[in-house]
DNA sequence: ATCATTGCAAAAGATTTGCAAGGTC
DNA sequence: GACCTTGCAAATCTTTTGCAATGAT
């Protein structure tokens, strides 16, 4: 799963590995190998991936550098918690992102190859903000994804059999 | 799970069950019972839902016009292939909703609650298409959650410890 | 030494599937 | 009668959990 990579990193004071470091130390927690570990792959490319995603990029079991499939899901739940990530469902299942030092932002999905294009807008801010006010509702986030066909897809006629997609 | 339905019924000139009838007929699929049943209890309140929501409602295993489960969800995954109900996604299950009509809207959220509020909005539409647009995409459909605390959950000061929501 | 973390195996929750029995055309 | 549909039981898929062993401070 490749991505669109045009927006802004912002600014942020520590990395990935410290903020987490820091977020473990607050609460008490052991900063691990495996941990550590982790969130190396994690941040080492801007990508959405999904826990399977990850786990086929470690070390496989029996392997130095191994990470069992328990771990990982516990610690993708802890870099959530810690603000490192952002979790959201695509087809049945969870997917991440970067959250820590990179911009809020929303998502093109291509019903054709899965792929994942991002885009930021900030009148889509104006107007969910404006929504919640009629409603007196008071925002915590949002999350829009637009379905359809990307360019390249739409380009090559291969026409595959639409799945019922969750979107 | 109840909802706010100030929105218009858009003039359709079958019936959901005259609608799906067709549909089945078309395909070669027969209109048994246990379709009809379950379009009629569908179809009879405008409300979200889910595949436990539904069963509750309908009589048990051994009572008259008993459904099975897999049953639920096979005919649940027909109406939503012939246009009838849309399905979506919240906090890891699989979430319905009419469609035939019933116009397009998106949604709001409540996490205390988890009560789902709808709006409509020609803006977003129309600012999806822009983006769609400038990313040379396809559209084929959108879904806009936005998530936060509807005015009652904001009223009554009970403060739940928030969960980890997918939005 | 204490207490968090890990891996394993197993559980959990939602949804799907193989198949024999039953229903519809 | 041909063939679709149903219900049952079991499988599947993703994610979580109990627990004893291991590791960090």
């Amino acid at each position: 799963m490749s991505t669109d990579y045009t927006l802004e990193t912002i600014q942020v004071s520590l990395s990935a590995q410290d903020r987490f470091a820091e977020y473990l130390q607050s609460r008490g927690m052991r900063n691990t190998g495996q941990r550590r570990r982790l969130v190396e792959h994690v941040f080492s490319t801007h990508e959405h991936f999904d826990a399977d995603n990850l786990i086929e990029k470690l070390p496989r079991k029996g392997e130095a550098g191994y990470v069992s499939r328990p771990t990982v899901y516990r610690t993708l739940n802890e870099l959530v918690d810690a603000g490192l990530l952002r979790k959201f469902e695509l087809a049945g299942r969870a997917v991440y992102e970067h959250d820590y030092g990179y911009p809020q932002h929303d998502h093109l999905y291509c019903q054709e190859c899965q792929q994942l294009f991002e885009f930021q807008s900030q009148a889509l801010i104006e107007l969910r903000d404006s929504v919640a006010k009629d409603h007196r509702f008071r925002v915590t986030g949002h999350r829009l994804i637009i379905s359809g066909v990307c360019e390249e897809c739409s380009r090559s006629r291969q026409r595959k059999k639409r799945r019922q997609d969750l979107i």
